[in-house]
DNA sequence: CGCAGAGTTGATACCAGTCAACAAAAGTGG
DNA sequence: CCACTTTTGTTGACTGGTATCAACTCTGCG
């Protein structure tokens, strides 16, 4: 009843009202020139966990940005093996992965039931090429995107399964601090095999990975809700070190 | 002196005179609106192996690309280890990890005497808006860097050592092809420990590599030329399947 | 000729993958 | 609503691949 007309309410809203507007396509662009984006973007119906945006194969047609949920880039190589690329938190932009060739690398897999705005990719373009500040923060979002795939393999090479296991979590938390949620505390939207294909590991070693931080009281784990009680050994051991240790002068 | 002369033609000559025109930013650009691009391209006279053509937290102010050489992208982490992003060979796009934040994570870093183009960022910005056909390409080059950034995740994960050699070897093999030089038969540009950065290996193993796939006759190694002689078994190792075994069915 | 850097090869230790059994949670149908 | 099944996550024992340490060779170069 009122959560239907609620939620009616919020599909219907547009980007000047989104609390994700200034992470998202709009950052930056004034709100004269944000009805012209807002015209092309159509906000989809939720999709279910496990449904799919594109399939490797298909033709680009639009990009994607989750209002909320979550989701996967996941490739496929010619042997039927599984591996993700990436995962999508709001306010990220999922399906750049065609813009090389023209066609998905990846499918877009939804990981829980989300919400996401669709933008039809020949209209972006057309528009972009109109407005130069849209222009501008296309670059930026897909320069962010490109930031994620290195930190990504920063996590891979040369890093033990326990230094990975916490750059996740780190990065994570990260991430929703970002979009105004809790660092701290959240519960993973991805199971204990999706993790440890991202990061390159057994699920066995990431389980093991999880209990052990739990062992040490740097994290309270239950199931996919996640507790950090101790970010400052979290990073340690993640070798994330911040302005906590500023005497290391940068130059 | 005459090679001065000739070096100087060189350095003058445009895109469209360049060898690698379709490959480069300028593919599918018609001729009229070449020369647009071509304005705002400085050829910059060679620069030396080890030289830097940017490093860590400069502002972004170009973009790259090598005329022939090669480089590579290093990120450097807050303890000062190095990790190798990105090799880049001949038409590649070199510094687009600074489109997301505006400062370049990494240096780049020629890795023998190489030629390179230098494209101002802000005028290439400007340009583009007016020529959706370069707009349309830039895009393009970007992906195609996102693409070799998932190519090299897919190195990374889950594979052996003697796989990812495999891998990047027939990877390598492949880019060369791209650019019109042979692809079993080349010197590579980069060091056994640079290969090894690369590939999150120890660069002992790296060497181990190169002398098994030498043992079982699938390359010839000499020092950094690399001469490839069971095209098929390499493959094979690389787990990379084309049209030849087409016998093994799939479902 | 000797030196420095790059590359190769050998011996050893240990981290993480694999196999296996179990436990807990989430669906599913009567 | 409860028994059943399926999925997901945890823990243990064992093994193997790769990092590490170390010695050595080769190459180019001043």
């Amino acid at each position: 009843m009122a959560s239907t007309v609620l939620d009616l309410n919020h599909v219907r809203r547009g980007c000047a009202q989104c609390s994700l507007q200034q992470l998202c396509l709009p950052a930056g662009i004034s709100a004269g020139d944000l009805q012209q984006l807002d015209d092309i973007v159509k906000r989809r119906r939720p999709v279910a966990g496990g449904e799919r945006l594109f399939r490797l194969g298909d033709p680009m047609s639009a990009v994607y940005v989750a209002r909320d949920g979550a989701f996967k880039t996941v490739a496929l190589n010619e042997d039927g093996e599984e591996q993700i690329v990436g995962f999508h938190l709001p306010g990220e932009l999922i399906g750049l992965d065609a813009l090389g060739s023209g066609h998905h690398r990846c499918e877009g897999v939804a990981l829980v039931e989300a919400n996401v705005c669709e933008v039809p990719y020949d209209l972006l373009a057309h528009v972009a090429a109109q407005l130069p500040s849209l222009q501008q923060q296309l670059m930026r979002v897909i320069g962010q995107s490109v930031d994620r795939d290195q930190d990504h393999v920063g996590m891979l090479v040369r890093r033990s399964a326990g230094e990975r296991i916490a750059l996740f979590l780190h990065g994570l938390g990260e991430r929703y601090r970002h979009i105004g949620q809790s660092a701290i505390q959240f519960k993973l939207p991805m199971s204990r095999e999706d993790i440890a294909n991202y990061l390159g590991l057994a699920l066995e070693t990431v389980s093991r990975g999880f209990s052990k931080l739990h062992e040490d009281g740097v994290i309270a784990v239950s199931g996919r809700r996640i507790e950090v009680l101790d970010t400052l050994e979290l990073n340690r051991l993640a070798h994330v070190h911040e302005a906590v240790d500023a005497k290391r002068g940068r130059a």
